[in-house]
DNA sequence: ACCTGAACACCGTTCAAGT
DNA sequence: ACCTGAACACCGTTCAAGT
């Protein structure tokens, strides 16, 4: 009869996740993974298709810590607060962040984020045939950003410099959104 | 006595280059790199310290395709051929494109991009104290959009609409530009 | 159904040896 | 100085076998 798992999936991505916090992605090695589970690499693809997958998995995580915000009364203050927490997020995973810009944002907790960013920029004038466009600029710039900062692009800036250029950044973007409530389509 | 080298590191670059280019980053392989040139791998690490460096050539190679754009008029009109051209190099060299981002940019190619960044930048009007703040913000933009394009975020995307959104894109920031105008440092 | 052991086809890199 | 052959310590993944 079917023997129940001595771990999980979840368990295979925590250690994943773990390994690439704190040795970098290049640590992220079926075998290493595995011996943190305590068990062979083989052991890994009755719970993964193959470490490909496993990095999917990983982006996912990530992407689902992201807290909910509660509605906030402008637009323009829930993008702000998105930026913020994806920021923070990068950094408590920056070997992650980078895989972020390599795959198409197709999964569930990607989709979500696509789905909050396009409601703020909604809340911020843009018309509803804009939003796609928008989401994918604003969140090209953010991610843009995020993946310089957490792998080595920024590496000889100083932390604080870091920080004015991410709020010059949000200032760019505030000032450039009226580009989106123009009509955006004109063909 | 010395003997002549049989390939150089020139060579060995543009062997890589070719390779990624029609194969990926990943067929960029020691052992491939060398087949490529009816050699050995260890040959190779006579004139390249490692993978890694290789890599690092490999990204150089790229930037020094940048054409020199003679003196345009105003600043933004320079600061728009450097970003259309940027975009015909990674269309160009797609699995070396995202490469850029995990890098400090450092080598003579990425300076050298950088000063004329900041030269236009300087033509539009943004004080010299902004300048540096100015280039890192445009080029993460710039890279942002780039990688994201080459390495498969944009995947689903279709060509036109991604031409479309880059248009989109550098009006964006030249609505946006106006920020770094302001006295940058405010302590 | 889940896990193991052995094996396969790869990596990048070192080292001593040849010329 | 440049290149080779053999070897080392790794990869991800398959497959047949155990329970």
């Amino acid at each position: 009869m079917p023997r129940p798992a001595r771990f999980t999936r979840s368990e295979v991505i925590a250690s994943a996740l773990q390994l690439a916090d704190e040795q970098g992605l290049a640590a992220v090695t079926m075998s290493a993974v595995a011996a943190r589970l305590g068990v062979t690499p083989m052991a890994l693809y009755a719970h993964v298709d193959s470490k490909e997958h496993l990095l999917d998995l990983l982006v996912e995580a990530v992407l689902c810590e992201l807290p909910e915000t509660d509605d906030l009364p402008d637009g323009w203050s829930q993008l702000e607060i998105l930026a913020r927490e994806l920021r923070g997020t990068a950094g408590r995973h920056p070997a992650v962040f980078p895989l972020l810009l390599q795959r198409p944002a197709v999964a569930g907790g990607s989709l979500r984020l696509r789905a909050r960013i396009r409601d703020a920029l909604h809340a911020c004038g843009v018309p509803v045939d804009a939003a796609d466009r928008g989401e994918r600029l604003v969140s090209t710039i953010a991610l843009g950003f995020l993946a310089s900062e957490t792998s080595g692009r920024f590496a000889e800036v100083p932390p604080e410099q870091r920080d004015a250029d991410f709020e010059l950044l949000l200032e760019l973007v505030r000032q450039g959104l009226p580009v989106l409530h123009r009509r955006s389509s004109r063909r």
